[in-house]
RNA sequence: GGCAUCGUGGCCGAGUGGCUAGGCAGAGCUCUGCAAAAGCUUGUACAGCGGUUCGAAUCCGCUCGAUGCCU
């Protein structure tokens, strides 16, 4: 096993990531990769949270605002993309810090993702078509025959699960099950991820006035530049839909930002969700207060075991 | 004080004698490439008490509460 050493800090919108893991990257004197499937893109910047230059108190940080709304990012590219930035940054350091709560862009660097062959723009029209025209049924019908196997045990309700894998079937012409499990992933490092946690109540009662001050800054007109581009796969985001919705006469502003608040919450619940199964070492609000207040922080790296 | 209408789960709301509407919120969960996405699961509640009836949220009486009108 390397020293080499990746600490990732996960934990639901809102909670504190920010704070500590500059405060870690101080610590280690390195620098941090954000997993946000949001901040990654420039165009988007009060709705996301990303860090302001103070936040970030000089800690060089890596895809935070360095894409495209215009260009497609997946967990996959995150993946490949993180993989070299890495190789690089140990380079230099023995610990990197990443944050963020994407959960799936997490899991895709520090577990790796199966091998797929990229989707193409026909295979894509092809599946949307069959969507449109015949909805879930149709997606359903063309997966049993074209892939009996994955059909099995997939959410035959859920149209992403079913579109990705006709895609996949699609492109390459082969069943989209026949890639799975292909590619046994080591990484060249160890990983230690902390998990932060804290009362529902007081998390709510953060993500409520998080929204309230993204809107005091100028979240509105951001969203109503954006608006032209409502459509995009970036935009399908909390923070913007719901401005969109407003815009459109769907419903107040007021109204808005109540729905921005609970649709967090709903985002928050989902993380929650999404990273209790993961068996992290699980961090506490008050403790990490108290780490951060003396800067003891390699006390917090010993609770793992 | 009199008359009238009404009182359904956290909220909205259907239901006029038997076959547990529905929606929203909440909670729990799934997920190997749009993941701040997408999907799944989840409540026998009928103001209270008594009566009629084989059977009442539904009918009758009283009590409490709300609203409106009247003196």
């Amino acid at each position: 096993m390397s020293n080499k050493r990746l600490i990732y800090i996960a934990g639901p919108t809102a909670v504190g990531k920010t704070a500590l893991s500059v405060a870690l990257a101080q610590h280690f004197k390195t620098e941090i990769i954000s997993c946000d499937a949001r901040q990654c893109y420039k165009e988007m910047y009060i709705g996301t949270a990303v860090p302001t230059a103070e936040e970030q108190e000089g800690i060089p940080h890596h895809f935070i605002q360095n894409k495209s709304i215009h260009q497609s990012f997946d967990a996959g590219d995150f993946e490949k993309e993180g993989l070299v930035l890495l190789e690089d940054l140990f380079q230099k350091h023995h610990n990197v810090v990443m944050v963020g709560g994407s959960g799936l862009y997490a899991q895709a660097l520090m577990e790796g993702l199966d091998e797929f062959p990229p989707v193409d723009q026909t295979s894509m029209n092809v599946v949307g078509t069959l969507y449109k025209n015949y909805g879930l049924e149709g997606l359903q019908k063309s997966l049993a025959e074209k892939d009996p196997e994955y059909y099995k045990t997939v959410d035959r309700q859920n149209p992403r699960r079913l579109i990705r894998a006709l895609e996949v079937c699609e492109s390459a012409q082969k069943p989209y099950s026949s890639f799975l499990g292909q590619s046994a992933q080591t990484r060249p490092f160890s990983i230690q991820t902390l998990l932060l946690s804290m009362p529902r109540a007081q998390l709510y009662d953060r993500i409520d006035r998080r929204v309230e001050q993204m809107v005091a800054g100028g979240l509105e007109e951001e969203a109503r530049q954006l608006y032209p581009h409502r459509e995009l796969p970036a935009l399908q985001t909390v923070g913007y839909r719901e401005w969109f919705d407003h815009f459109d006469g769907k419903h107040s502003k007021k109204e808005a930002i109540a729905e921005i608040q609970k649709n967090s919450r709903r985002y928050a619940k989902r993380q929650m969700t999404w990273f209790k199964k993961k068996d992290n070492t699980i961090i506490e609000a008050g403790e990490w207060d108290s780490i951060l207040k003396t800067g003891n922080i390699i006390n917090l790296l010993k609770k793992q075991t």
